[in-house]
RNA sequence: GGGCAAUUAGCUCAGUUGGUUAGAGCGCUUCGUUUACACCGAAGAGGCCGUAGGUUCGAAUCCUACAUUGCCCACCA
């Protein structure tokens, strides 16, 4: 293009080069779309794309971190909604797909802190608050460029001039009226409640967020009075003064509830409280543990019901505090083996199990080992009720109801039940977080005299939540910002302008499907449904389509420190983003795993310069008169010959088709169906078939065109780039801007072309059938020759008795001649006699001799194979015809064709065995 | 511990209401440069559809067990 300086003459560009070099025009023709002012669904109703009360579809981008670059999981979720906006696009819907970016709060922040820890050696309190946000929203925004201009290589056809970002003025906004709301509605409360707290990065994380990992560590048994525990922690048991077994244990028969037994523990005599409850396992260990309700959740929880005493043992920085006694200060990890020494010494210790395998929490953003702590968070109540149109619900039936309506679908299926699951186990979320970086919580506090902090010193303390600041100098903001998932929350509508009632969110909400990893269900979906359905009293999106992650070859996830991962960009840049995005769109189903080879893309990279020179070959033969002129190639459907009637034929069977699956979320089979077609049908039948037949210009152009418009949603670059090097298809000039294939009409689908399919009556055969029968007999043709080891230039004579089928064959003879048959002569009769010694074939009705070819022992061994091959299915067929019950209970149009199956191969048989 | 999925050709995978001889791509074998394409064309080989039962006229498909693999949830002190 542009700087090979291509020229057009007579409406083709003669000088296509013979491989398609995607670099040469995907940048540009991205430049193109963009300029083109497309992607925005005002301007396709301005230049009449589409009508003004068209039906909106619309879909939000799940947006990218600001962090990284560019992985296969974004490329997979761009090349799979832009297939889907490609495609509503070309149908006329107001199709609109907004992009955005997420500031993915503790994933930025840590990235930036190690960085600065490894550039400059200082942590973020060097820098202070101030400065080091700075820092972060320079690395944002830097991020954030990257990621754009590499979402922009995929192809992408998103509307930038709605671009959004999580931390954007109007997403904040956004952010804090939604605080604002569940506040006053009670639903999002100050507690205190057991948390991950993450030492390392000082900051609470979600439940979501914590990943468990297996370690193996020696497991203590411990003398604890009469009783014997277990513990792979014994630094966290300087406070346990209860002792807990299950009420039906009849070896602790004796204890009552509540009793008190003086013991000599750690650090002295302690005395500790019996608490019968049925969480205790009997079977594990002694049956018997002691709880740490300040560090652990279930302890916690044993301790709520039974109203027990809580005390902190570790401190934030995860240091044994002073009821530890002489190992105070110490870090928990260096005390435990100076406490298991002194247990040792004191007698208290019974035995250690070496090798134990247990469950080490981890958080998942920074990698940090997990402490649970009891500290005052903001909380989300999921079970608390509130009233929504005069009933009472929570946010949790909220969430239910949305998807057990079947107001919102999820693909695949399964996924309804992991979903449920979740939420029955939901527990209430933790939205504070003690990191910088995020939404700063919209709460503020009356300044106090002599106050330490407010942590320590809430209760009686006055308190504002606003939308915005209080009026006034004595109030102090909340330090803690948001969970990054509460803005992610509300991005089917803050993006579309919420809390205003915008004519975007009038329009595009709900919107029409979210596409996201499946490993996000829970972090983002979910909590999607939860947001919308309690802020808005609507759903987020009709419905969820979930793919699956990419994997290596191996079934391993990529990633950057196992060496396997495939970059996207570099895969772009050898083998084009056309074959990048059928890779990963072809040869997967939705909810399951994709492996991804480099091979596979090559292969993909193959099939696009396939299809470039189907349009080469086209065009190089293209007859077109007049230049300018893109619809005057008129088929004349009086002069098809029976293969341009089955080509038509097909072509409209794919166009109803690929409609069909690409509404149903079957993106693979579209593409396998389409792929079938061209190359298969179109470029190996058809394509030497008009070498043979002549001039079909105007088929052959009509043909490509509906081609690649059903290509363009999967591969829309080498589509648009022969598009616009052929006048007869564009109806354009390389330097002009309008008539691009991205919004050219989508094929009415029923609107069938072919006279084909209308000629079919009572028993006519289909012209695909008829078809099928000539390729029938050329590829037999072929094959026997092959069999026969038949020299490939040498020529052979033949005669078909083609019996009622002689008229039909009859006039196919250029066809049977002419398509590598290798055949110089060739005589059709309805009838004739057996000529001995030549090669050969009988196929449905139809006996076909190869003169001059044939080598005897060859020729024996084909015929046998053939032979053992139509017996095989002749016992098959009358095994199943005998079977009264099979005549009695199947349909009877199956019993017919059974019939009929059986009497071809029947036929067929007893000819060869003629022979 | 609970749940979900997968198991089909050497490899990667389709197979949506049970019904022609179970398909595709890659790989493999043999052959071929014929006015688009060797990033190509032609022909072919290759499968008791994980195992064992069951339902049915008929099962890769539905049911039940089992085996192997993977993932999710729970977090047994």
């Amino acid at each position: 293009m542009g700087e090979k300086n291509i020229k057009i003459s007579n409406g083709v560009n003669k000088d296509l080069p013979k491989a398609y070099n995607p670099q040469d025009y995907e940048d540009k023709i991205y430049e193109k779309w963009e300029k083109s002012g497309y992607f925005n669904p005002d301007i396709c109703v301005r230049e009449k794309v589409c009508a003004k009360n068209a039906k909106p579809f619309s879909i939000v981008l799940p947006p990218p971190n600001v962090t990284g670059h560019l992985h296969l999981g974004h490329a997979v979720m761009l090349a799979l909604q832009d297939i889907m906006v490609r495609y509503h696009r070309m149908k006329g819907d107001k199709t609109l797909w907004v992009p955005g970016t997420d500031h993915a709060a503790i994933a930025t922040q840590s990235k930036v802190e190690s960085l600065l820890w490894e550039k400059e050696k200082k942590t973020r309190h060097d820098l202070g608050r101030a400065e080091f946000l700075k820092r972060v929203e320079k690395f944002a925004k830097d991020s954030h460029d990257t990621i754009i201009k590499q979402s922009k290589k995929m192809g992408a056809s998103l509307d930038w001039s709605r671009e959004v970002y999580t931390l954007d003025e109007k997403r904040s906004l956004a952010v804090r009226t939604a605080f604002k709301k569940m506040y006053d509605d009670g639903l999002i409360y100050h507690g205190s409640r057991i948390v991950n707290w993450d030492p390392k990065m000082q900051t609470t994380v979600s439940d979501d967020e914590v990943e468990w990992k297996e370690e193996k560590t020696p497991f203590y048994y411990l003398k604890y009075g009469p009783f014997v525990i277990a513990t792979a922690r014994p630094e966290t048991k300087f406070g346990d003064k209860y002792v807990v077994m299950h009420p039906d244990d009849k070896r602790y028969k004796k204890y009552k509830h509540g009793e008190k037994i003086e013991l000599e523990w750690i650090n002295g005599p302690v005395v500790a409280t019996v608490i019968k409850d049925k969480v205790i396992d009997r079977e594990f260990g002694s049956g018997v543990m002691t709880i740490t309700p300040w560090h652990d959740a279930i302890d916690f929880e044993i301790a709520q019901r039974h109203n027990l005493d809580k005390e902190q043992i570790i401190d934030k920085e995860g240091k044994l505090l002073p009821i530890a006694g002489e190992f105070a200060g110490l870090e928990i990890k260096k005390a435990r083996e100076k406490i298991v020494a002194k247990l040792k010494k004191k007698g208290l210790l019974v035995k250690v199990e070496e090798n134990y395998i247990h469950n080490i929490a981890i958080n998942a953003r920074g990698g940090s080992l997990i402490e649970p702590q009891i500290m005052k968070q903001w909380f989300i109540g999921v079970n608390k009720e509130f009233k929504r149109g005069g009933k009472k619900t929570t946010l949790k039936k909220l969430m239910q109801e949305a998807v057990r309506s079947g107001k919102i679908k999820i693909i695949p299926e399964r996924f309804n039940k992991v979903y449920f699951h979740w939420i029955d186990n939901l527990r209430d979320w933790c939205i504070s977080r003690q990191i910088w970086f995020g939404h700063q919580i919209p709460v503020w506090y009356k300044k106090q005299e002599n106050k330490k902090t407010r942590k320590q010193e809430n209760s009686g303390e006055e308190v504002y939540v606003g939308i915005d600041p209080p009026k006034g100098e004595e109030w102090i903001q909340d330090g803690d910002t948001l969970d990054t998932w509460f803005s992610s929350g509300l991005w089917t509508f803050s993006p579309l302008g919420w809390p205003k009632k915008t004519e975007d969110l009038k329009t595009y909400h709900p919107t029409s499907v979210m596409e996201t990893g499946y490993d996000i269900l829970f972090f983002w979906v979910a909590r999607m449904i939860l947001m919308t359905t309690y802020l808005l009293d609507d759903i987020p999106f009709k419905t969820v389509y979930l793919h699956g992650l990419i994997r290596d070859e191996k079934g391993k996830k990529m990633s950057k420190s196992l060496g396997n991962a495939i970059d996207p960009l570099e895969v772009i840049k050898k083998y084009g983003t056309d074959a990048v995005r059928l890779s990963l769109v072809i040869g997967s189903t939705p909810g399951n795993d994709v492996k991804l080879t480099e091979e596979k893309i090559a292969g993909y990279r193959n099939f696009t310069n396939k299809l470039w020179n189907i349009s080469r070959f086209i065009m190089q033969n293209a007859k077109v008169k007049n230049q300018n002129d893109n619809s005057k190639f008129k088929i004349d459907y009086n002069k098809l010959t029976l293969a341009d009637n089955w080509i038509l034929e097909e072509l409209d069977e794919v166009r109803l088709l690929v409609d069909k699956k690409i509404k149903g979320y079957e993106f693979s089979a579209a593409g396998e169906i389409l792929r079938d077609f061209t190359w298969d049908k179109f470029a190996d039948w058809y394509l030497e078939i008009a070498k043979i037949e002549g001039d079909k210009s105007n088929i052959l152009i009509y043909v490509l065109k509906n081609l690649l418009i059903l290509w363009h949603p999967f591969m829309p670059f080498v589509t648009e780039a022969i598009w616009s090097s052929f006048v007869p298809l564009s109806g354009t000039t390389e330097d002009k801007q309008d008539n691009l294939l991205m919004v050219e009409k989508w094929p009415k689908v029923g609107s069938s072309i072919s006279v084909g399919v209308d000629a079919r009556d009572g028993g006519a055969m289909l012209k695909k059938d008829e078809m099928n029968l000539i390729k029938d007999i050329i590829t037999s043709i072929r094959n026997a020759r092959a069999e026969n080891k038949v020299e490939p230039g040498k020529k052979v004579k033949a005669v078909i008795y083609a019996g009622h089928l002689k008229d039909l064959v009859g006039s196919q003879v250029d066809l049977i001649k002419g398509l590598r048959t290798g055949i110089s002569e060739l005589e059709v009769k309805e009838k004739g006699e057996k000529i001995e010694n030549e090669i050969y074939i009988a196929i449905s009705g139809i006996e076909i001799y190869l003169i001059g070819g044939i080598d005897k022992n060859k020729e024996k061994e084909r015929i046998k194979k053939e032979i053992d091959n139509l017996e095989k299915m002749i016992t098959a067929g009358e095994k199943r015809l005998k079977n009264k019950e099979f005549r009695a209970k199947a349909p009877a149009e199956i019993v017919k064709k059974e019939e009929e199956k059986l009497k071809s191969f029947q036929e067929a048989l007893e000819k060869l065995k003629k022979q």
